[in-house]
DNA sequence: CCCGAATCGTTGTATTTCCAACACATTGTA
DNA sequence: TACAATGTGTTGGAAATACAACGATTCGGG
């Protein structure tokens, strides 16, 4: 919450490096891209790219859950809690994640980028289920949170797999009631 | 020319005041932008803008430069000598140059711009008189350079004034013959 | 197999930029 | 007039970035 602001510099530094790396994940692999090329189009010394990250997995992983997090524009959620029309934007919003990354190539690194992509979930629902449960049940809230993130992810999958003919929304939709006693559920335990 | 390369942190802050600086100039006067304004929009500390520029009347100075340059596309012309082909196309930079200013307001700079405009004029022709006079007649080129400018800049103020409806290209085409004449002369002398 | 070129990750030092504070000038306003 | 608010230009010290160099590793070609 408190964290004095951030030095001007880094909020710089970490934009241009994280824009480089966007702009070559549109021309290249992942596995054909160089510490080197991003920092040369970044404009930056390398030796500052590893102030800032230690290697290039970390940079994918922050660079993807940035964009994630964009995608998701998470206040709105935050904010409110878990129902049935922030499951659906929030499934909406992985599709269209994942319709992104499609573009650019990151093969080899599905399993990275499916973790990611659980853990900032899992992360966002915890917030939403602390934000309607006041009493002191963290664990179980955590627990929670890892299952909707699991739940949700693997329903993209299943999406992806062989339901694309059906709009997100629609598929999302008709898991949703049961989803939802699910949750009423685990707030009652 | 052996300059050894500018610090790339540099390159990048006077690229952002600038930036700021034009992005201003076309919402407010000259009169009203502070220091403090373009440090804002370009998201750099005030003290760094005092380690760039001596105050705000050199940035105007160097950005104004900087854009007329870019106008002049020089390196066209210093590789070549005058001749009626470049004579047309830095009267034609100059006149639209302008013409870019007359989106933003200076007022009240008028005479500061007139100068800016000169002294860059001077500089190029000076430049292109050495390419085509290899003796050693440095003061007689740099008197050269200065009446060239001169007459340049104020066949562009005539132009402005009640020849507007005539295109740059016929206005200075018609005044060439005569002033290669006096180029001619002055080579002799 | 070895070699050379390129990248990686790290280090020490120089330079740039940030920040907070200062005295001073200017401006609006009570 | 006084006085609060805002901008100017400067300073010293802290933090971020640049740069050059290093050994280690990878990788492709001879």
């Amino acid at each position: 919450m408190s964290q004095s602001k951030t030095d001007p510099r880094v909020v710089r530094t970490r934009k241009l490096i994280m824009e480089a790396f966007v702009d070559l994940s549109s021309k290249k692999e992942f596995k054909d891209i160089t510490v080197k090329d991003i920092t040369t189009e970044a404009m930056i010394n390398r030796a500052t790219f590893y102030y800032h990250f230690e290697d290039i997995y970390d940079l994918l992983e922050k660079a993807l859950s940035e964009v994630l997090l964009i995608n998701l524009d998470c206040h709105n959620f935050e904010e409110n809690g878990i129902n049935g029309d922030s499951i659906v934007l929030i499934f909406k919003a992985i599709t269209n994640f994942q319709k992104t990354l499609s573009n650019r190539c990151h093969r080899g690194y599905e399993d990275t980028i499916a973790r990611i992509i659980r853990e900032q979930l899992e992360v966002i629902f915890y917030k939403m289920l602390l934000k309607q449960n006041t009493e002191e049940e963290n664990e179980a809230l955590k627990i929670a949170a890892v299952m909707l993130s699991w739940g949700i992810y693997g329903a993209s999958v299943e999406w992806r797999r062989n339901s694309r003919e059906i709009l997100p929304d629609e598929f999302i939709k008709s898991a949703i009631p049961y989803m939802m006693t699910g949750i009423k559920f685990s707030k009652l335990g």
